[in-house]
DNA sequence: CTTTGCCTTAACAATTTGATAATACCAAAC
DNA sequence: GTTTGGTATTATCAAATTGTTAAGGCAAAG
C-alpha cells in the first residue's frame, strides 16, 4: 500500500543529472535502500518534476543543459513549498568557490564526482536521520499523546480512536504546533499530490477531529488554513 | 519550548584534533563566523568537554591518541543528552569503508583532510541552517513580532489577530522598515497583478491595521505611499 | 451477501472579509 | 478664510470562506 506523503512514508528522492550512467547508478543504489526515486535529465525537467513529485530530497548535478543546478536550487528555494526539501549538489567541479557558493545557495551538502555510491547513500541516510529526529516515536503536547507508529491518540489518559485520514491530519498539524498549514500544504501532506479532493473534505475531517477530541485545539485561520494549539 | 536554550543563541562548537595547527586554523575560521569554539586535543578530553560545554556541534578527528573519533561518537550518541548534537568527522583517511562507517555511527558529515577552511565553514553553516528551523519567517522589529509561519502578530506580548489582507500588508511593509512602498507596489504584492481594486481599499486596510495594533507604526507619505517605522 | 465504518461530496447556514461609496478631515495654496 | 487636492474614516453591501448536516460510494470484515 502506498502511504503517499504521509507521516511515516517512504522518502522520495529526485535526481537530476545529464549523464544517464550516473543517473542509473545512483537511482539503483537509492532504490536498493528503499527510497522512491525519480530522475530528471536537465534543470527544467527537475523543476517540473519537483513540483509534481514533491520529493523529500533533491540531488542536483551542477552542470546541466538548460538550467544548471545552482539556478534550479535558487528557483526552488524561493518557493515556501520547498523550504524543507533537502538539496545535495553533485559536481565534477572540484573548486572551492563553487562548493562554497553551492552551500550558501541553500544546499545541505555538496559532493564531488566521481562519487562513491555507498558514500552517497550513507550521506543521504545521515541527512534523513538528522531531519527526522522529531518524527520518531510519540509526540506529546500537554495532555495529548500522539503515537505515530501505533496510530494511537491519547488525551488525558483516554485512548481516542481516529480514522486514518483524521489521524494523519491531526499528526501533521500537531507536529508543528502554532504553525498555520495552508490548505494546499495539508492536501499535499495528507492526501498526496496525485489525489484531487474538494476543499470541503478538509473541513469535514477537521470537524470530526474536533468532535472526537472534544477539545478545541485546532484553530481556523480564515483564508489561510488551520493550525494546532493547545 | 524544550529548545529554549538553543534558540537564537550563539552556536557552540567543540573541535577535537591532535594536530595543534589544524585545531587553530579551524578555530580561527569558525570564530570569525561568530561561533563560540572550544578545542580538545584527544578523545577523552573531547568527551569531558562535551559534557561541560554542551556544544551544538562537535568536529571530531578520527585518528586521535586515546579514544579515536568514532569511539567518541559512539559514546556520545549513547547518551540522550547528545541526541541533537551535530557531529562532523574529520579525517586523513580517504577510505570509503571508514567514511561509510563514520556516517553510520551517527555522524552528520564526513570531511577528508586536507580540508579547506571555507568549505568547512560553509558546511557548518549549512548544517545549522537545516537544523535551525526556528529562524523561519519570524520577523522582529522592536516589540513587534511577525511570524509568517504562524500567521501571528505579537506586540508587547499581546497577540493580535489580523485578517489575511491586513496581515500580508503589514508583513510587506514591515519586511523593509523605512522603505516607502508606492500604492502600486502594494497592490501588486498584496493583491496581485490580476485583481483590480480602487485606491481606497489600501487606505481602509491601513486603517484597520492601525486600529488593531493601537500603535502608529505606519506612516503616510502623502502622494507617494506608506512606510513602516517604529 | 450483508454489514460496518471511512471517505467524499453536496447542499445550505453561518460567519468573516473585502471593496466601494459617501463623508469627514487635513494641510498647503490661493 | 476659503478652496483644492489629496488622505482617513465610516457604514454598508457583496463575495468569499468555513461550519454543519446528511447521504452515497466503496472496500474490508463478517
Amino acid at each position: 500500500m502506498h502511504d503517499m506523503n504521509t507521516v511515516n512514508a517512504v522518502k522520495k528522492i529526485l535526481i537530476a543529472d545529464d549523464e544517464p550512467d550516473i543517473l542509473e547508478i545512483i537511482q539503483y543504489n537509492l532504490q536498493s535502500e528503499g527510497y522512491e526515486v525519480v530522475t530528471a535529465k536537465n534543470g527544467n525537467e527537475a523543476i517540473d518534476l519537483a513540483k509534481k513529485f514533491n520529493p523529500d530530497l533533491i540531488i542536483l548535478d551542477i552542470m546541466m543543459p538548460g538550467k544548471n543546478g545552482i539556478e534550479v536550487c535558487n528557483i526552488l528555494r524561493l518557493q515556501p513549498a520547498f523550504n524543507d526539501t533537502l538539496i545535495i549538489f553533485l559536481s565534477a567541479i572540484n573548486d572551492e568557490g563553487t562548493e562554497v557558493k553551492g552551500l550558501e545557495t541553500g544546499a545541505d551538502d555538496y559532493l564531488t564526482k566521481p562519487v562513491s555510491p555507498k558514500i552517497l547513500v550513507s550521506k543521504v541516510n545521515a541527512l534523513f536521520r538528522r531531519v527526522n529526529k522529531e518524527d520518531n516515536g510519540v509526540l506529546q503536547i500537554g495532555d495529548l499523546k500522539i503515537d505515530r507508529e501505533k496510530y494511537i491518540i491519547n488525551y488525558q489518559g483516554n485512548d481516542i480512536i481516529l480514522a486514518r485520514k483524521e489521524f494523519e491530519l491531526l499528526a501533521l498539524l500537531a507536529g508543528k504546533p502554532g504553525k498555520v498549514f495552508l490548505r494546499n500544504e495539508i492536501l499535499n501532506q495528507v492526501w498526496g499530490t496525485e489525489v484531487i479532493v474538494g476543499d470541503r473534505t478538509i473541513d469535514v475531517h477537521i470537524r470530526k477531529i474536533r468532535q472526537k477530541l472534544n477539545l478545541d485545539c485546532i484553530t481556523t485561520v480564515k483564508g489561510v488554513g488551520y493550525k494546532f494549539d493547545l
